[in-house]
DNA sequence: ATTATCTATAGATCTATAGATAATGC
DNA sequence: ATTATCTATAGATCTATAGATAATGC
C-alpha cells in the first residue's frame, strides 16, 4: 500500500551506515540489508552510492548549521540570558546528535568539492545572526556592562567548547577517569562549565 | 647501499596516505606508488595494511598525548605563566600538525578495539601532570589569588579551544569571512583568544 | 646465502546494471 | 501500463601471496 516506505527505509539505513562508517567505510550491501531490500534498490531509488551519500550529507549539514542559528535566535531575552540559553540549546542538540559533528567534519574534509556548493549559503545565513548579536554586544559594551568582544570569536568559543567533547569523548573518558565514566553526568558538568567560561569571557 | 630506506619511505608514504584518507580510504597501491616501490613491498616489510596502519596510528597517538604533557611541563614558571605558555606550546604544536587530531579522533572512533590497548597507558601518564597542577591551583585558590577549578575541566577547556579550530577550519572559514581568509593570521588571533578565555576563567 | 625487489595472479569485495518477475493503479 | 522488486552477473578494485630475479654482504 505505501510505496514510499522503501525509499524512506533506505534513507534511514544509509544515514546510520554513513554516519557510523563514513563514505569509504560504508557498503551499499550493508545499507540494503539494514533497509531490508536488495542492493539493486539503492540504485533504483538513488542512482548511485555517491548520490545517496550527497543527500545524507546535505541534510546533515543543514541540520548542523540550523542548530547554531536557532539556538541563539531568541530576541525575547536580554543578551546575557540569550547567550546562556543559546549555549544550552546548542549543547542539548549535540547531546541528541552526538556523532553529527564528526561525520560532517570528516566527510567535508575528505571531499571538499562536495561542500563547495554550500559555502556561500552557510556564510550568508550566519551573517544575519552575527550582525544582530554584534550590535547588541557593542551596545552593552558601550554602556560598560560587558567587555568588548568580536561575536565571531565568541560564537566560535562556544562551538569549540560544546562540540569537541562529543567528538573526542572516547579519548577524554580515560583521562578524566571516574567522573567521566557516567557519560550523561559528564556532559552535564561540561554544559555548566561552558556557560561559566563564556560568561566570564564577557563579564566586566 | 642504505637498505633501510625503503622501509622508511613506505612509512612516510603510509603516514601521508592514512592521514589524508583514513584507513578505509587509503589504498596500499597508492602508498606503494608514493614510496616508489611495488605494493608487494608493503607486505614484505609490514605483512598487511592493518599492521602498517597500526604502526602509524600508535605513533600518532603517542605524539598527540605527549604534546599536551610537554606543553604544560615547565615547573620553572609561576602557575599562570605556565598555563599561558602551555596553551601557546600546545597550540603551536597543532599548527605544525593540523590534521593530527582529526585523524586520531576518526580512526580511534571507527575502530575502538585498536585503541583499547592504550587506554590505561594514557590515563596513567595524564594523571601525573594533573595531580601536580591541581595542587598548585588549589594553593593559589586557597590564597585567594584565583578561583577554584578542577584541573581536568580546565585542561579540557584548553584542548577544546585549541584543537577544534584545526579540525573544523574548512567550515569555520566561510562563516568568519574576511578575517579567516588568511589562515595563519586567523590562527594567531585564535591563540590570543584562547589565552584570554582561560585566564579569565580562573582570575578572580 | 641472505635480503630486497619485481611480476603475475589468486581471491575477495564492491558498485552498478541488465533483464525477468511481481505488485499496483487505472 | 507503470512502478517496484529480485536474481544474476559484469566489471572494477583492492589486498595478499607465490615464485622468480636481482642486489648485497660475507
Amino acid at each position: 500500500m505505501k510505496t514510499k516506505d522503501t525509499e524512506a527505509d533506505i534513507l534511514k539505513a544509509a544515514e546510520q551506515e554513513f554516519m557510523l562508517r563514513g563514505f569509504d567505510g560504508a557498503k551499499t550491501a550493508s545499507i540494503a540489508r539494514a533497509a531490508g531490500v536488495t542492493h539493486a534498490m539503492l540504485h533504483y531509488y538513488f542512482r548511485s552510492k555517491e548520490l545517496l551519500f550527497d543527500r545524507i550529507l546535505t541534510d546533515k549539514m543543514r541540520l548542523m548549521g540550523q542548530s547554531v542559528l536557532t539556538a541563539f535566535d531568541n530576541p525575547e531575552l536580554p543578551l546575557l540570558e540569550r547567550l546562556k540559553e543559546g549555549i544550552v540549546r546548542h549543547f542539548d542538540f549535540l547531546a541528541e546528535n552526538p556523532d553529527l559533528p564528526r561525520f560532517i567534519v570528516n566527510e567535508v574534509f575528505s571531499r571538499p568539492e562536495r561542500y563547495e556548493v554550500m559555502r556561500e549559503n552557510i556564510s550568508s545565513i550566519a551573517n544575519g545572526l552575527m550582525q544582530q548579536l554584534q550590535q547588541e554586544l557593542d551596545q552593552q559594551a558601550g554602556r560598560g556592562e560587558i567587555v568588548a568582544v568580536d561575536v565571531r570569536h565568541l560564537l566560535l568559543d562556544i562551538v569549540c567548547l560544546n562540540v569537541f567533547p562529543f567528538i573526542a569523548y572516547p579519548l577524554i573518558e580515560p583521562v578524566f577517569g571516574g567522573i567521566a565514566a557516567d557519560r550523561s553526568q559528564f556532559f552535564e558538568m561540561r554544559k555548566a562549565e561552558n556557560i561559566e567560561v563564556i560568561m566570564r569571557r564577557i563579564k566586566k
